[in-house]
RNA sequence: GCCCGGAUGGCGAAAUCGGCAGACGCAGCGGACUUAAAAUCCGCAGGGAGCAAUCCCAUGGGGGUUCAAGUCCCCCUCCGGGCACCA
């Protein structure tokens, strides 16, 4: 939606239209999908945030307040009517008693509540503006306000704005008697489209209760933080800390927060009218499409029998062949007769069928169950066969899906579990998701078209260039600024590979069939070293976090090497076997990141398995280790030489030869040794004044 | 407003546990080869001072902890993402 518009016709208006529609009751799984996020340790932590966020599970209660009937104008003087002229005809007797439920999680303020605010939606404020057209065309006002801002998703900075119903309904903890209103701010699709207004302790009621005049009554106070702090004096309000002692609270007086809460609780359960209560801010799921492109409700209705299940082996309901796609709006479907028209199941009279479909969410909750069993007819799987492939080990993804997608498949698991379909209560057990290709500051996705594509690279390049540069220019699981310059580089490494491995193809071929050398040469140990720190490197990543651009650096270093010494090496500085060594596992590294490269020099070197086949390399960490050590040396923390040690040697040669260095002795002259860090083989600090 | 990320050379980035900041590339500069160019190869390359050895400064900004901070702690700025009168 683009200004009140269709996203692709912009001179569509959209409008907002009643509908009877299909929805799953996720909310009755909300709990078991917030506790399990915790299981789920596979998962990145800003996508296990993200979807606590957007469960929001809030504890609290449920407190109902009596509506005083309308004879009994209980208003005390500290009360009147705002904004509306209340008349005499408004007090009408009326028998029924009726009560507000409203949900709170701080039902430890309730004593300073000063009114009551309705959602400009709840039922009551229909009822209570029956009868008076002033009221309910400022109600209407309201609603309308609410629905914009809604709309265009700023409801958080809309004014807030209300109106008095002249009715009043009684605190159960007071017995007071406190105004009713009704506010654009509260909302009817959370809690219970009631709220008790508590401005001395609540942001939003404080700002309303400040523009309408309302009443504030101070019920908590911050704890002494010292002893000689004065007791009461006076929070800037809204005081909203919870760390807090009750005032003016009648029998709670005194109490903490939370111990008052638990017994305010307590005292509303006994008394009938009030008990402990959890909301959630997730809804349920609405899944009612009204277009072709769905998997068809199954349901039927039947004037006789009610609504009745397509039974399951008539499941799954196709979509019909032939349909004509008009312009008119409403279901494609429902202008569709053979399908539309059917027998009911039950009374096999004329009948109905539901011809919403759902959601595409709904099959993408699923959908790679059916892939470990796909060719099974006579159900979408068989509980056996997933129990044998679930959980998902990986699933890679966008954070895009962080939300939707990922609860939604979650949720669905967790019902197929219930109905035993499936054993496993969660669909996936390690996540990754992968950043965003961005281009210029936008981000590519299927909605918004492919901003970058590859195609001309790959025509220029081809794809292992393509596919390699793409790897090389970030780590995967963050956002990437696609940029075309760099792929040159990449292609140009692949061409020094392939150089230099087929002009040691002969031998390399030659190689194989026979042994490494007993003791190695120092070019043979050297390379066979940067070889297995290599695999070493590789296969770390491989098995962690997998940013494959250090990786395919890795592979550049060792290729580096094996260049730089290409002429010693082409005139049989290095055995055979031991260039036969190189190679393979060279191609095996570079398979990753360049299959079709890789695959040619495969064939080359005539190896038996197929490449794909092939086993990944093990590393060799003795052959990996570096003999001799590179240690820094610093005076005072900042770095002054590097020396040589002797691999595994301890700390006291270290300090010596640290010592011995001519730069240092030079930094060490006529100074006092306060302290020596050392760290064998990794660091020595001479700390001096 | 709240919750997550992020900020490092001209550019993409690396530094996995507090221990040599800038690996590996791109772009650039110098050289070799060439009639010339392309390709390839060799070398230089964070900033500043100095003939040089060398020294100083430097990981968005400010403070702190530590022998030692891109990395840990506190405060702030900017960018990206998510949520947002949720009672």
């Amino acid at each position: 939606m683009v200004n009140g518009c269709c996203w692709r016709h912009e001179e569509t208006i959209v409008e907002q239209r009643e509908l009877e529609q299909w929805f799953f009751r996720i909310t009755n799984y909300a709990d078991e999908l917030l506790r399990d996020l915790e299981k789920l340790d596979g998962w990145p932590e800003k996508v296990r945030t993200m979807q606590r966020n957007w469960i929001d599970r809030s504890d609290g209660a449920l407190v109902d307040f009596a509506v005083v009937p309308k004879d009994e104008d209980r208003r005390g003087p500290r009360y009147s009517p705002v904004i509306l002229n209340l008349t005499e005809t408004m007090l009408e007797p009326s028998p029924d008693e009726q009560k507000i439920a409203v949900f709170t999680t701080r039902i430890d303020t309730i004593f300073g509540a000063t009114s009551l605010q309705l959602a400009p939606e709840h039922p009551l404020v229909a009822q209570f503006s029956e009868e008076h057209p002033d009221l309910k065309k400022k109600v209407r006002e309201l609603l309308e306000e609410q629905k914009v801002a809604k709309e265009k998703g700023d409801l958080a900075i809309l004014a807030k704005e209300g109106v008095a119903t002249g009715r009043f309904a009684t605190n159960p903890f007071t017995q007071e008697a406190i105004p009713i209103w009704v506010a654009n701010y509260v909302l009817m699709d959370y809690g219970t489209g009631a709220v008790m207004s508590v401005p001395a302790h609540d942001e939003r009621d404080f700002e309303f209760a400040k523009k309408f005049n309302l009443e504030l009554k101070i019920v908590i106070l911050p704890r002494r933080s010292n002893e000689g702090d004065q007791d009461n004096a006076e929070p800037l309000l809204p005081y909203t800390q919870e760390d807090s002692l009750l005032i003016n609270s009648g029998p709670y007086t005194g109490l903490g927060c939370e111990e008052a809460q638990t017994q305010m609780v307590a005292f509303a359960e006994k008394q009938g009218f009030g008990k402990a209560s959890t909301t959630f801010r997730l809804k349920d799921w609405g899944v009612s499409r009204q277009r072709y492109w769905g998997t068809p409700i199954p349901m039927i209705y039947c004037d006789k029998d009610g609504l009745v299940p397509v039974p399951e082996d008539q499941l799954p309901v196709l979509l019909p062949d032939s349909i004509a796609i008009t312009q008119e709006g409403g279901s494609p479907l429902s202008r569709v007769p053979e399908f539309a028209q059917v027998k009911c199941p039950k009374c096999g009279g004329m009948a109905r069928r539901e011809t919403d479909t759902m959601d595409t969410f709904v099959d993408s909750s699923w959908y790679f169950y059916r892939y470990t069993d796909p060719k099974n007819t006579r159900a979408p799987f068989d509980t056996d066969t997933v129990a044998y492939w679930f959980p998902i080990d990986q699933y890679i993804g966008g954070v895009e899906h962080a939300i939707l997608h990922l609860i939604y498949s979650r949720f669905w698991t967790k019902m197929m579990r219930d109905l035993g379909l499936v054993k496993n209560a969660e669909p996936v057990e390690r996540l990754f998701t992968q950043g965003m290709v961005i281009k210029n500051g936008a981000k590519m996705s299927k909605s918004k078209g492919n901003v970058v594509s590859p195609d001309d690279m790959i025509a220029s390049y081809g794809a292992d260039a393509t596919r390699m540069y793409a790897l090389f220019a970030a780590p995967p699981d963050r956002d990437l600024d696609w940029q075309e310059d760099g792929v040159a580089g990449i292609s140009r490494f692949l061409s020094r590979v392939y150089r230099f491995a087929m002009q040691a193809m002969p031998r390399v071929i030659a190689g194989r069939s026979q042994s490494l050398p007993p003791t190695l040469n120092p070019l043979e140990r050297q390379l066979m070293r940067k070889l297995h720190q290599t695999l070493r490197r590789l296969t770390q990543e491989f098995d962690g976090r997998w940013h494959f651009n250090t990786c395919i650096a890795a592979i550049m270093e060792l290729v580096n090497e094996l260049t730089a010494d290409e002429k010693t090496i082409a005139s049989g500085g290095v055995a055979d076997s031991v260039l036969y060594a190189i190679t393979r596992n060279l191609v095996l590294m570079l398979q990753a990141f360049a299959p079709y490269l890789s695959a040619e020099l495969w064939q080359q070197m005539a190896e038996d398995t197929p490449l794909l086949r092939a086993a990944w390399p093990t590393f060799d960490e003795a052959l990996a280790a570096e003999h001799v050590l590179e240690v820094p040396v610093q005076i005072n923390g900042k770095l002054r030489t590097v020396v040589s040690v002797p691999a595994g040697s301890d700390g006291e040669l270290l300090r010596a030869t640290a010592e011995h260095d001519p730069k240092i002795q030079a930094a060490l002259a006529g100074k006092e040794i306060v302290k020596v860090v050392l760290l064998p083989g990794k660091l020595v600090n001479f700390v001096v004044r």
